[in-house]
RNA sequence: GCGGAAGUCGUAUAGUGGUAAUACCUCAGCCUUCCAAGCUGAUGCCGACAGUUCGAUUCUGUUCUUCCGCUCCA
């Protein structure tokens, strides 16, 4: 029996035995931090994505879909600041071997300083951000050094040398290598969304407040990449970036939090299982921001951010594009009596992680039963997935592949295959074929028998309760269907 | 990246300086037929590369990968 310590590995076991999740690049040893969705992790993910994008984009009419590319002019980049943000110079402390952001490092150093002489402090962070402009890492250093800046675990300055960390992947665009040609994997999904902002706008005739969603793969190179599917440097995002005009984004924030939410409750996952983190500390484009955190096998986790970007990538793609970001608003202003009028809009983000998503939703459909009586012991593994995101809806079996009971069986998968995704068997035990279904998570089989010759009903098994009932063949569809609404 | 642990059929585990076993899974067949573990048979593993050795899956080194911590994030 798996217990929380040891879930995490029995549903990595368990979801590469039945072709769920493969490690990447098997039969080379594996990939680091990289995974391959096998032909049932696949169907789970597009069934995840679905709900997603029927939730945003179909019940939403002021929210359209876009696919952008992955490759995007480098200067986006340097707009949205991850060249200069997320390439952040660390430095290890080799006693107690920690690892430091230097600019962390050396503001919190200065914070202590302030207490005793706030000019002292003040010139530490002045020659600190001259240093990191000119990408001087030596002076970095030697800045730690001078000041003597200890690690406070180890209290030593037992320092390495600073390095820096791209968390961005490059590429060359073209055939002839060159520095001008390098180009980015994206980080996120957002930007793209941000560059399409006026096409989207315009051609679409969106008025604000709309939003424009995406599902798409994004890259890090993470420094550690673990958790299984958790953490990989190649992953997918679903973000919908909401705009918004300025000074309304604290009431959308709130919304979307909500609204968020609710998104994850109505997969039927029970409350207690998920949490919100406010942000304290907000990240370079924020004025609030927050995680939808999930209690996964290794502790409570982020799965989504919300955030409220402000009009912070618009404005800084006006200023890097020198084209204007803005959006006429024929709204009237109750205070002025007049249009509210040309402005850079604001903009709420919803960002969640697909593959954090699968494992969450993996996480809690697994399930070791013991199902022992005094006579027999007896266990199984069900996956309890709801039902739309069941990977198979509905198992079509023959009782016995003898009598014509096969030829009634393909006659229902016929009928029911354009509908939902079927799933043939007629081999071994009827009961072995059940856990057989119960480890693939689908909710439904039906059993076709000698009595179905004679009446034309089938047994219909419930994979949660195990429990049978009699039903006529014609009704099988229907009800399957129902169940998946 | 650093520290700790570990890599044996698809999965979970034995074992040995003389190339390997068990269970489940899978496959072929028999029997049975509404909840896995009945019978017969079959496929399939010592992560990779070096070194020591007559001989290495076993000892040593390197490397790769995974797991547990540290930092960042979806």
């Amino acid at each position: 029996m798996a217990t929380e310590q040891n879930k995490l590995p029995a549903i990595i076991s368990h979801c590469k035995e039945y072709g769920f999740i493969f490690p990447s690049s098997d039969i080379y040893d594996g990939l680091s931090a990289v995974y391959d969705y096998g032909q049932w992790g696949v169907e789970l993910k597009k069934n995840i994505k679905d709900t997603w994008w029927k939730s945003m984009v179909y019940m939403h009419e002021n929210i359209v879909g876009l696919d952008s590319a992955i490759f995007m002019h480098p200067t986006i980049w340097k707009a949205s600041g991850h060249v200069d943000n997320f390439s952040d110079p660390m430095i290890d402390n080799l006693d107690s071997k920690k690892r430091y952001r230097v600019d962390h490092l050396i503001e919190g150093f200065a914070e202590q300083l302030a207490a005793n002489s706030e000019e002292a402090s003040k010139a530490i962070l002045v020659s600190m951000d001259q240093l990191l402009s000119n990408d001087d890492f030596a002076g970095l250093k030697q800045l730690i050094i001078d000041h003597k800046i200890k690690c406070p675990i180890s209290g030593t300055c037992n320092w390495t040398d600073v390095r820096q960390f791209n968390l961005m992947f490059s590429t060359q665009l073209g055939s002839v290598a060159d520095d001008s040609d390098t180009i980015y994997l994206r980080p996120e999904t957002a930007q793209g969304i941000f560059v399409n902002f006026l096409n989207v706008q315009k051609s679409g005739r969106m008025k604000i407040p709309f939003g424009i969603a995406q599902i798409g793969k994004a890259f890090r190179n993470e420094i550690v990449a673990r958790g299984f599917i958790f953490r990989m440097r190649e992953f997918e995002q679903m973000e919908m970036q909401f705009f918004v005009r300025p000074g309304t984004q604290k009431e959308w924030y709130e919304s979307w939090k909500t609204t968020r939410m609710q998104w994850h409750l109505d997969l039927g996952i029970p409350a207690e299982k998920y949490r919100f983190h406010d942000h304290v500390k907000l990240a370079h484009y924020a004025d609030a921001a927050c995680d939808i955190e999930y209690d996964f096998p290794m502790g409570f986790k982020e799965v989504e951010g919300i955030h409220s970007r402000t009009d912070f990538d618009l404005t800084q793609h006006q200023l890097y594009s020198k084209k204007k970001q803005v959006y006429f608003d024929n709204d009237i202003d109750e205070t002025t009596g007049k249009p509210y009028g040309n402005y850079v809009p604001y903009v709420i983000e919803t960002s969640i992680g697909l593959d954090r998503t699968i494992l969450l939703v993996l996480s809690e459909a697994y399930t070791e039963e013991d199902l022992s009586t005094p006579e027999k012991q007896d266990s199984r593994v069900v996956l309890k997935f709801p039902n739309k995101l069941a990977p198979i809806k509905l198992a079509i079996l023959p009782l016995m592949k003898k009598d014509g009971l096969s030829e009634i069986a393909k006659e229902l998968m016929n009928e029911c295959r354009e509908s939902f995704f079927c799933f043939y068997e007629e081999k071994d035990s009827i009961g072995k074929r059940y856990r057989r279904m119960d480890a693939l998570g689908t909710p439904f089989c039906v059993t076709i028998d000698h009595q179905t010759k004679e009446d034309g009903t089938v047994t219909i098994r419930y994979r949660d309760s195990m429990e049978q009932e009699r039903i006529n063949m014609s009704d099988v569809r229907n009800k399957v269907m129902e169940a998946l609404k």
